[in-house]
DNA sequence: CTGAAAGCGCTTACAG
DNA sequence: CTGAAAGCGCTTACAG
């Protein structure tokens, strides 16, 4: 029924090895080539991937594994990852974890089972730890979330030196009873406390955080409660653009006017964060370089395999506004 | 080096045969099926999934080929595409077009390479009106955007429904002068000018709408000018999130205050549009309903190939906020 | 530069 | 229920 390499070597009188060395660039004379070409155009022929791949023993795919594509982080180092891998004629299989680890091993089964070429890979804490003990079976990138034994490449944000700039920032305003809302799930979100501790010990500052479930809900419902008790903080800063929408909520619901009553401060330059009055305070991450990178990172280790692992901290940007204004 | 089905098959003691059979749920006694399965556990064993497409002539992968994942709608509607495929056992293979037919065609010829199971769509205009002439290889739902000739099965909102409803919402509200932004790309667009301006029509007003390209800032662009001009409108329905934030930035740097100076609404319920003072007035989609009806009209197809073509219109809800306070 | 032949790792009639 | 054999559609040594 469909067409395959035969049929087109029949249409153009050549044998398949032709056909297969004139597609592929091979050294064919230009005869030949100009037959074989003419042959796939009349007969529509498609290579059959999978046929392809087991022959070849290359898969030519990108496994893309994340915690959620909703979240706009994710999304948009997706976006990179993706331009990345079709520029160089591969494939993407993406897959959402939710940042549970159960699914992480699932996915990476099927990683193995599709013989994917390299691997970009946000993981959960628990399954980082696992991987300082097992190695995975194809080249990774780690991204977004380090791993301190130093087993694989990875693309991350200074977490503490970003986290640090927020909480200066707001003592620089005024601020000195300043909360921090971290994600319990990633190393990231410990990460990001621990460079707000650090730079509140700096200042002489008494640290006053909470650490929640990676989602906007969660850090709703969190905050409704701190922000009703009598210890509410005058600042707040929060580890993720998920965790923000939902410190703006609570705060409206607790009818706390921003920054008057709340300072807020957080991750992730998205559109919205400038429109939200007064403006959000937030770091931007360099998200499409963070893609970009990570595949660059995996072209290099597949082209030279005993490459030392490298680790590769991007800075974020700090973009001020109206939501950290000084404290009146 | 990696282990394939004789290696488990030599260390059960079976054939290869029974080995794929034990693993794919086949007539294997109880006793042959338990040592299939220690054998797989001690060789870490994992299925060539190439090899077993070539050989099985089902890919088991779905294709969902979209205009930009950074689009939220898009965002959501394939987390639920995801989720129905991994829940029923299939991958998925992600391309984003940015609305360009010339990547369209590309896509679509890698998705005929992959042998996809089906395929999941939106489509530009452009190719809309191919893919009534040439017929796709591959049991294919469109999605958003919906075949006028109904070759295909697709899940599509009430678009002229929906914006039909907000222009109503806008003249009960009391404004009279209403504008409308629509995207020049997609038939979505296009169904919601008409909707649009059949809902003007109907009220004896006179439609005022500009077409521009899908993007935040060629919507900003568009209604810098629009909104400097003597000819300004009152209200503005654009039809979509992207135009939405695009929209807000461009009123604010015309100084324009909403809705006192320009009442706005618009399609897809983010987050952010509750939080954006007033709140901005949108057409709530039901987007993981999109995507999971979408799955199953695929599924349903694929058990029953000669079905009749259907066409899934779904309804729109409308979330009225501060943007269209009544005028005064 | 070209072709005949082998083989990638599975699944699936076929026979028992 | 089980195994031996064929074959999915390619690519790639091998020989010329």
């Amino acid at each position: 029924m469909t067409v395959g390499i035969k049929d087109v070597a029949k249409a153009a009188g050549v044998s398949p090895a032709t056909v297969s060395r004139a597609l592929s660039g091979g050294p064919v004379s230009d005869e030949l080539r100009a037959q074989v070409e003419a042959a796939v155009k009349a007969t529509g022929y498609r290579p059959n991937l999978a046929a392809r791949r087991l022959r070849s023993q290359q898969s030519g795919t990108i496994g893309l594994v994340v915690a959620d594509l909703r979240n706009p982080f994710f999304t948009a180092v997706s976006r990179a990852v993706e331009d990345s891998a079709y520029r160089a004629g591969m494939r993407v299989i993406l897959c959402n974890t939710d940042e549970d680890p159960e699914r992480e091993a699932l996915y990476l089964q099927l990683m193995q089972e599709e013989r994917i070429t390299g691997l970009i890979f946000a993981p959960t804490r628990t399954t980082l730890e696992q991987l300082s003990r097992r190695r995975l079976e194809f080249p990774t990138v780690l991204i977004d979330r380090a791993s301190p034994a130093g087993l694989y490449d990875c693309v991350v944000l200074d977490n503490a030196a970003a986290t640090g700039e927020l909480v200066r920032h707001l003592i620089e305003r005024g601020y000195r009873h300043i909360g921090g809302l971290f994600g319990n799930a990633s190393v990231t979100g410990l990460e990001r406390r621990d460079g707000y501790v650090a730079a509140l010990n700096a200042a002489g500052l008494k640290p006053d955080f909470r650490l929640c479930a990676p989602s906007a809900d969660a850090a709703r419902s969190t905050l409704a409660g701190w922000f009703s008790s009598p210890d509410r903080p005058e600042a707040l800063v929060v580890s993720n653009s998920l965790f923000l929408s939902g410190a703006v909520r609570a705060a409206r619901a607790a009818g706390l006017s921003i920054p008057r009553d709340l300072a807020l401060a957080g991750f992730d330059n998205e559109v919205w964060t400038e429109l939200v009055e007064p403006g959000l305070t937030v770091i931007e991450q360099p998200v499409e370089d963070i893609g970009r990178q990570a595949m660059a990172l995996l072209f290099e280790r597949l082209q030279t395999p005993h490459l030392p692992v490298r680790k590769l901290v991007l800075s974020g940007r700090c973009v001020a506004r109206g939501s950290t204004a000084a404290r009146v």
